[in-house]
RNA sequence: GCUCCCAUCGUCUAGCGGUCUAGGACACUGGCCUUUCAAGCCGGCGGCAGGGGUUCAAAUCCCCUUGGGAGCGCCA
């Protein structure tokens, strides 16, 4: 059975990065029919709130990700909020100390950091060894450490020999040795650092696949000694590249939105985000681009991903949004525009319920050229606000077919029978045909006169949503009636 | 500085030694359709970072160079 688990530390919003990794291992556990466990990783507690930990789940929850085992839902391995699985770390340590695979450092913090830059202000890597510690290893010490209720810190013994693994997206990778000096693993205060609280709780947690950001590879090696320690054999590791903004660096605050409840706060889909971080790394054999989240997950497998950084490309990721804004239900997407309209100040949360009917219709006038649930609430306002009049003029030629097409338009809209579609068409080409202007100066200068615009839904449509009454305001505030 | 990773159109990618005069998507661009703009459809532009090998054959394998990224914390 295949075990896979995101393990996110609740210190901020979800980065896009992030969500891509949970998303792959998402995909992961549901195409092989394994689980999917949700940890979270707090023991910097300095840094780690509550809050995060809930807006985490939830950005999850809304990119479509489920779990099976997590800190809310329970499991048979937990708990599963490091923070609270302090005896298991304590337990590994102990047996660690015993089998002589690390050792305690009866040292302050400023000691240590004095060898550190000692050894780098000799030209040395910052490799520590047992040997430099000596000096704090003796009675006196102790015996203060225990009088203050500190306890030591203690450093795992790095071995000196060469490590590899076979990456499943970078293949083998061979850490010499000499990469690294010995490493702390139980900070003074008692709590574990990351490399050694992830092996503990992945040992645990029985998690047979490790799918994470390629910042991590490194890392390996640190948990590679572990396992080999503690005598378990280490999980297969897949290591993704990272997310890189549009100047081929580090996916950051200044490149924009980096997390993704900024983005369905600027109106993207959850699906088509979704959709499109899957495709930063994977993709389907055939090349298909368009999937739901159900094919995603029929199609993944970790052999396809693919090694090099990518770009997040927000072009792409528009266009994307835009696709599922024409193609998904019109129900759900009105129902996912509301909060924008609403935010907006076009309508008020009770006069969107007892005006269904005509934003269901006008949300999907603007849809077709809508990217973002954004912009379909910005081009809603063209129902709303009425045009800036001061700037409107008809262009047209000397004989003013334009302004007299629009004149007699305005007069059969007055007296049309019923309000609808066809009948506001024939009002229309009547119009055109009684007067003879060129069809697209006309409808130029319609769609200016009614929405003081170059471009938006269809004027049928338009004329159709703002009514009868708004129609001929709107004309007569430009073209004299006939 | 040391260690590790990466390198196909501007961007996301297909490609796993011959089927590649390198395929698709976004962007850009030309046209068609249409009751305008858009959407849609059809076309165009544009790339194997450079240099050495290996091989009958290399985008694909190896080495070097260059360029990018990451890690080296009592952060995760």
């Amino acid at each position: 059975m295949i075990r896979v688990r995101f393990a996110p530390s609740p210190t901020g919003f979800l980065h896009v990065g992030g969500a891509r990794t949970a998303l792959f291992n998402f995909f992961c556990a549901r195409h092989n029919d394994g689980k999917f466990i949700l940890r979270i990783e707090d023991t910097d507690v300095e840094r780690s709130t509550k809050e995060s930990e809930e807006q985490l789940m939830n950005a999850l929850m809304w990119l479509g990700i489920t779990w099976d085992e997590g800190p809310d839902v329970g499991g048979p391995f937990g708990p599963y909020r490091q923070s609270e699985r302090q005896d298991k770390y304590q337990k590994a340590v102990q047996k660690l100390l015993e089998n002589g695979n690390a050792y305690e450092v009866f040292a302050h913090p400023e000691e240590i950091e004095e060898i550190k830059s000692r050894l780098l202000s000799e030209g040395k890597p910052p490799h520590y060894e047992k040997e430099m510690f000596s000096e704090f290893d003796n009675k006196e010490r102790r015996e203060e450490f225990q009088s203050k209720g500190i306890s030591p810190v203690v450093f795992f013994k790095m071995p000196r020999r060469d490590y590899s693994i076979v990456d499943i997206v970078k293949g083998e990778v061979t850490f010499k040795k000499g990469a690294l000096g010995d490493f702390v693993i139980m900070r003074s205060s008692g709590l574990p650092i990351y490399n050694f609280a992830v092996v503990v709780d992945d040992i645990d947690m029985e998690i047979t696949q490790v799918i994470r950001g390629d910042d991590h590879l490194s890392n390996t090696l640190k948990q590679l000694v572990i396992y080999e320690a503690l005598g378990v054999n280490p999980p297969t590791f897949a290591h993704i590249s990272m997310i890189l903004g549009p100047d081929g660096k580090k996916l950051s605050k200044r490149h924009g939105a980096t997390s993704v409840e900024e983005f369905k706060e600027k109106g993207y889909i959850p699906e088509a985000f979704t959709n499109y971080l899957s495709l930063l790394g994977w993709s389907h054999p055939d090349g298909k681009e368009i999937m739901d989240i159900n094919e995603i997950i029929k199609m993944f497998t970790i052999e396809r991903l693919h090694s090099s950084p990518a770009i997040f490309d927000e072009d792409k990721a528009r266009w994307m949004n835009g696709v599922y804004i024409r193609e998904l239900s019109l129900e759900r997407i009105t129902e996912l525009s509301k909060p924008f309209i609403v935010k907006s100040g076009l309508l008020k949360e009770q006069e969107i319920e007892s005006n269904e009917k005509w934003l269901i219709k006008a949300v999907d006038s603007v849809r077709k050229n809508a990217e973002t649930l954004e912009d379909i609430a910005q081009k809603l306002t063209i129902y709303f606000d009425e045009p800036d009049y001061e700037k409107v003029t008809i262009e047209e030629d000397n004989e003013k077919r334009v302004s007299g097409a629009l004149a007699v338009m305005r007069s059969n809209l007055d007296h049309v029978d019923s309000w609808n579609q066809s009948s506001i068409i024939s009002a229309v080409k009547e119009a055109i045909k009684t007067k003879e202007p060129s069809k697209k100066d006309f409808y130029h200068n319609l769609r200016k006169v009614l929405t003081g615009k170059e471009e938006g839904p269809e004027l049928i449509d338009i004329i159709y949503l703002l009514g009868r009454n708004e129609v001929i305001r709107r004309i007569d505030k430009v073209v004299n009636p006939v």
